[in-house]
DNA sequence: AAGATTCATGCAAGCGCTTTAAAATCGGGA
DNA sequence: TCCCGATTTTAAAGCGCTTGCATGAATCTT
């Protein structure tokens, strides 16, 4: 059993045209059945594997998509990107379609580098995330007409493009009610500074919640802080919880906030959930190891993921169907963050 | 601004050859530095970014690097995954190399796979992680002489390969000293059955420091566990904790491992640190969460995917250098789960 | 001033595949 | 028997780049 380097190599050892055994290999129905079982026989026995690059230049299609790590804010690193990109990994294995990395360099553009990797025919589409409000990606990508999808949404623009998104809106509305039921009246939201959407969506459910109730009684402490700032972080929540009148309920924009609002709370001797009840989103590992449990929404990354690449596979396979939007209700988890408010 | 969209557009704008706008680019000595500072600086003008899969197939090198995604065992991923992949990817960008993440298909071998993967041409090279005794992985790169690093040694054999590995040996006997010290006699491992040599490594560490103290007052319970069964982990931890003669000092191989044992202890009223000493490895984010917090050693995973890239694009440039490897120590993160042992 | 050396650039042949357009083959009705 | 349409296969032209070798210009020897 020899060994077939090149599909010339294996049209000679079959007797056939190179083209023909490019179409076999294919599955083009212009080739016999029978032609095509014996040339992929053949080459299961000669084991051969074609070149991709070969593939990429000829076809014009590279067989891979890419991914934009987001620039990490040294240390901080998004805990789920490694649930994240083992989901869409394997989500396009099954079409043999590879996921790229591509790291922005450190001074460069983010935009910059993104417009190079397309250019440069590295992949046949993208996977975006952390969708800013107006994110200029998102601008340039439906400029140069290249098949992606967004892990969320730009915030006003909802049409035009296909995203996935969990509906975070929604979970801080039920999040709010589900506290107001407990007795809370004294509210305070947890957040960050960024431009990325889902931030503004969050607080906007909590907010219309809150109106709705129209319920003077009610109160609401908003604070934030730079994400990667471990010294604002720590003021904001130190803000959030000063004086006699702070929050009895206190809604996070993300676990990793809430971890450090439970410690910063238990640290000046109020109980949770007795004096604080705390909600926070994502469902991180250590939500779940934290005393008391973190009650918080679960983002399930793996199936926005998994969604996201077949979203993707299919926007490459037909890059002019009706672009899909996708909105995910998020479960609450309920641990022992909550409770009822404590007796004023 | 007109856009040169080939290399021979390029060309034709500058008046020159193709070759020689190549070469100019490539910064190859035999062109003359005014000419190449001519080439670059119309390529930016005229934005001009080369084709990724006409250089890999003219050249023979892709410049892409391949890294095999453990195979999920459905649920648990690797904690740590996000920040590996996050420190390689960085690691390579500074060389313009791109991480290709792969997966094997669901019902494949991982073996055949990674041969499709390096004879198809997609890759320069290849990330190996969790290597296990004797793991096929490497000697079938070896064979190929296909450059490549390992995460972790093949127990036996050390050489003729490159490798980094934080050293689990010394850790282990590190923690037993240290909990010796603090007076524990009765001492117990918590493992996992799998062939990764990290485990043997650990456990050896351990075994030989308790062996070197000759002290007839010692003893050691040793019990593992499936990797992904957890109630085959619950029983281990059950086996671990049962009777009046139970260990007071125990050291998990993994810090999941350890995570699950402090609960088990203190579900069934045991403190820690009063009752049972508890150390574990990794030194994943849960470790700082939980109460008491997990005294454990840090695997500094980053570091080694930053020192890992760096390696794998050394054996590229010269795939005939001698071989490298790297045996880092991990540090011994002190927290609260560690203690005195308990009067008897 | 002619040959020997450098130095800078160009020619042309591929890399291994896909794909358009055209050719060969075949069965069967007239 | 011959021709037609349907079926199956092939020839050949790239895809956009790299690179071994050759060439021409410029500089240096003696």
């Amino acid at each position: 059993m020899g060994k077939a380097n090149s599909l010339s190599d294996l049209a000679r050892h079959l007797g056939l045209s190179p083209a023909t055994v490019s179409r076999a290999l294919a599955q083009h129905e212009a080739i016999a059945r029978s032609t095509r079982d014996r040339v992929a026989r053949a080459a299961r026995e000669l084991g051969y594997v074609p070149n991709r690059a070969a593939q990429a230049l000829a076809s014009g299609r590279s067989g891979f998509v890419g991914f934009l790590l987001p620039l990490r804010g040294r240390g901080l690193a998004d805990p789920f990107l490694g649930e994240f990109v083992s989901a869409l990994t394997e989500g396009f294995a099954a079409k043999d379609v590879e996921l790229l990395l591509s790291a922005v360099p450190r001074d460069g553009s983010e935009l910059r580098h993104l417009e190079h990797l397309v250019t440069s025919g590295r992949v046949d589409g993208i996977v975006l995330s952390r969708i800013e409000r107006d994110d200029p990606r998102v601008a340039l990508l439906r400029a140069r007409g290249v098949p992606f999808v967004a892990h969320g949404r730009l915030g006003a623009d909802e049409t035009g493009y296909s995203w996935l998104d969990t509906d975070g809106r929604a979970a801080f509305a039920e999040a709010f009610e589900l506290l107001y039921t407990l007795g809370h009246r004294r509210f305070g939201v947890l957040s960050i500074d960024d431009p990325l959407t889902f931030r503004a969506l969050r607080e906007d459910g909590l907010r219309a919640a809150y109106a709705a109730k129209a319920d003077p009684g009610l109160s609401l402490r908003h604070v934030s802080c730079a994400r990667y700032d471990a010294d604002g972080r720590a003021r904001a929540i130190a803000d959030l919880l000063a004086g006699p009148e702070r929050p009895t309920a206190i809604l996070a924009i993300a676990d990793g906030l809430a971890l450090d609002l439970m410690a910063a709370a238990q640290a000046q001797g109020l109980s949770i959930p007795q004096d604080l009840s705390v909600i926070g989103f994502d469902n991180i590992p250590s939500a779940r190891h934290v005393t008391p449990g973190l009650t918080t929404f679960d983002a399930c990354i793996a199936d926005c993921a998994t969604q996201l690449a077949a979203m993707l596979l299919a926007r490459i396979a037909a890059p002019d169907a009706p672009h899909v939007s996708r909105l995910l209700t998020p479960q609450l988890v309920l641990r022992q963050s909550h409770g009822p408010a404590p007796q004023a």
